[in-house]
DNA sequence: ACACCTCGAGTTCT
DNA sequence: CTCGAGGTGT
């Protein structure tokens, strides 16, 4: 048997040594694991795995990546470090229907040589993580993700642990010397219900939907745990190849890749008609969830290579490949009951509160109805069986009632007249479309106001989340905003807090201590100011400078502010004029938080003038961060597209609406990369037909 | 008076 | 994201 010879690396040829070390090891692994009949205790078996692993790391040149250290997720991974990919990661353009669909196809044939006969491989698209695989002589080499397209994260180490990921490729005489594919790792929806009945058990967090499961999967630090997670794959592409056959077609490309040994989904098909393309694409509307894993469209891509490169790529995808995206989920559920919660401007919302259900990748069980009008308009009752899906892909939103299902008898819901907390009665003003509770005492209000105060934008200060609020109200540590700073007087109370330890303690006294020094703009949006948000806060700030003066302005003064009205000026004027204001604004100037106005630019004013709007995940930029490199520069960020808006710039997913928006009314859409252009010298790029 | 932009406010789930 | 409503320009 192998294995059992003294260990001495000096005794030893350490390249003889490992191939002994790794023969013994697989022989016990299938011993252990295949025939159920281990011939040496697990300590033995241990003891060789860890001299493998000191041989490895003595002589680095041994090391094989099909080396049992390597396939069996012994390594850490070094903490995922920046990929760049040979070739870019381009996302794909999509299409809603028929006529979209058809329109692309029109401009393929457009740009190809008249009368052209096409084919097409229709796939569906898998909701999972994009990857790059790299080999290198055929040996699994590294994985990377999607990232932004140009650079991902490197996990390598997760990866292998994924069954389906072949480790080894099953190449004839050719092995390609180096080799790209592109992926999907996903996981199947059964393997997603067992992890998370698990989870519930354990009493640890639910994941939404297999795809984030998938996401949390791959980011572990430990990949014995990405490996416990049933991780699949499928192969969809090939990418920088190096010595590999000659391939004329993608059909030919994934046969390649199949017998190469990646796993290809066996739904592929290649049709030559575009009607049959949008066959396939309703029958997979029709029957997505019929399958073990989740798609969330359907991939067309030209089948002749040649055609391919023939048509190209855009800055951002393919020419030659469309997403077929699926409409928005709908779904039914009941409605059990319609409750108001109280916001903390004192508004009255009502809310579907839903027998939760799934749809579109994730489970509801609220859903706001705006206000009394609404409810009206749809014209929902509770008992209801209501339509619900998801507006935008993530806020759910309650469509209307399934009528013939409408239990018989029942009644239309009415408002409720009091506050659903303290029992004031309700208004409502003529003209407005709001309920409001008029107690500015009601414990609802200062709740939703101190969360607020600590929000981002706001003062910002981390560890006053709504969690904590709820618990230092509960237990008096809190009353309203203005005994935020002097939560540092209260540590023994603190303290005497169960999920309350010294370092939490510190770290909120800390960040309620930094929150001093956010500018004006912040403080204003921070005081729960009606009409007064981030916007209006800049620009009281600009205006005024110092908190004092508006302290101290007329309500004309602040009506002749540019973009001020007398009702915004009228609401600030009101909200200083009142006492317990007054006092508020005493004990913050007291505890020394910062009354002033914006800090003078520190950056060059490039974007004077402009207005620029951000969608998508950029690489380089929080959602924050780009606003703030907007703003800073003399620009405005709006959260909308308009005929206004200068540029439109893209990140990683971004939200199909304002892309459309944008292309619609002629707006130019950026990368990142013309974004950090337009930041630093105020130039756009100049369009390319 | 009207159209059109913007903004505020509340919202869901991770 | 959606709705309502404020501000501004015509």
């Amino acid at each position: 048997m192998p294995g059992s010879t003294p260990r001495s690396c000096e005794e030893v040829d350490p390249s003889i040594r490992v191939v002994e070390l790794r023969d013994a090891i697989e022989y016990h692994n299938r011993r252990y694991h295949e025939l159920d009949e281990p011939e040496v205790s697990d300590a033995d078996y241990d003891a060789l795995v860890v001299e493998l692993r000191a041989v490895e790391s003595e002589h680095p040149e041994l090391l094989r990546a099909d080396s049992p250290t390597q396939r069996l997720g012994f390594t850490p991974a070094a903490q995922f470090s920046a990929v760049t990919h040979v070739q870019p990661m381009m996302s794909l353009d999509n299409v809603f229907g028929w006529l979209e669909l058809a329109a692309w196809d029109a401009r393929n044939r457009k740009l190809l040589e008249p009368g052209s006969a096409l084919r097409y491989v229709v796939e569906l698209k898998i909701d999972g993580l994009a990857m790059s695989l790299t080999y290198s002589q055929g040996l699994y080499k590294r994985a990377a993700t999607r990232g932004d397209g140009r650079v991902g994260e490197d996990v390598t180490e997760n990866v292998r642990t994924i069954a389906a990921v072949p480790k080894r490729l099953v190449t004839g005489d050719a092995t390609p010397t180096l080799l790209e594919v592109r992926g999907e790792v996903y996981m199947p929806v059964k393997a997603f219900a067992d992890l998370n009945a698990r989870r519930g058990e354990a009493g640890e967090p639910l994941f939404a939907n297999p795809r984030n499961s998938a996401a949390g999967s791959l980011r572990q630090k430990d990949p014995r745990v990405t490996q416990s997670r049933e991780l699949s794959f499928w192969c969809y592409q090939l990418g920088a190849v190096q010595g590999g056959p000659a391939l004329r077609s993608h059909w030919e490309t994934l046969m390649f890749l199949a017998e190469c040994g990646f796993p290809v989904n066996p739904e592929i098909q290649v049709v030559d008609s575009l009607e049959a393309v949008h066959e396939l694409c309703l029958y997979w509307q029709a029957h997505r969830h019929d399958l073990p894993y989740e798609i969330d469209g359907i991939v067309i891509k030209l089948d002749d290579l040649a055609q391919r490169s023939e048509l190209g790529s855009t800055s951002k995808a393919p020419r030659w490949a469309i997403a077929y995206k699926l409409p928005p989920e709908e779904r039914t559920t009941k409605l059990l009951r319609i409750e108001v919660s109280i916001g903390r401007t004192g508004k009255a919302t009502p809310f579907a509160v839903l027998e939760p259900v799934f749809v579109g990748g994730s489970t509801v069980g609220m859903a706001t109805l705006h206000n009394q009008d609404q409810v009206k308009v749809k014209d929902v009752r509770p008992g209801d069986t209501v339509l619900v899906r998801k507006a935008g892909d993530v806020i759910p939103e309650v469509l209307g009632p399934v009528l013939s299902l409408r239990p018989e008898g029942l009644a239309p819901w009415e408002f409720p007249t009091l506050c659903p907390r303290c029992a004031t009665p309700l208004v409502r003003p003529d003209n407005e479309s709001d309920h409001r509770c008029p107690n500015i005492d009601c414990p609802a209000q200062a709740f939703a106001r101190i969360v607020h105060f600590g929000s981002r934008g706001a003062m910002d200060i981390e560890g006053l989340g709504d969690k904590s609020v709820e618990l230092f109200l509960d237990r008096a540590l809190l009353l309203d905003v203005g005994d935020v700073y002097q939560l540092a007087q209260r540590t023994d109370d603190l303290r005497a807090l169960d999920r309350y330890g010294e370092v939490s303690i510190q770290n909120l006294l800390a960040a309620i201590e930094k929150s001093k020094t956010r500018p004006l703009g912040n403080l204003l949006f921070a005081l729960n100011i009606r009409h007064v948000g981030g916007t209006v806060g800049q620009i009281l700030a600009k205006a005024f400078h110092h908190l004092d003066s508006i302290l101290d302005a007329t309500e004309q003064h602040i009506a002749e502010v540019e973009g001020v009205g007398p009702i915004i000026a009228r609401s600030v004027f009101e909200w200083f004029a009142r006492p317990e204001h007054r006092q508020l604004v005493e004990r913050l100037r007291v505890a020394g938080v910062n009354f002033e106005g914006p800090a003078a630019p520190d950056v060059a004013q490039t974007l004077v003038g402009m207005s620029i709007v951000v969608t998508g995940t950029l690489a380089g930029f929080s959602r924050d961060g780009a606003e703030e490199a907007i703003t800073s520069r003399g620009a405005k960020s709006p959260s909308s597209v308009s005929k206004k808006t200068t540029a439109l710039v893209v990140g990683a997913e971004p939200g199909a609406s304002k892309v459309a928006k944008a292309e619609s009314v002629g707006v130019p859409v950026l990368d990142e990369a013309a974004f950090v252009h337009l930041l630093a010298t105020g130039e756009l790029p100049t369009p390319v037909a």
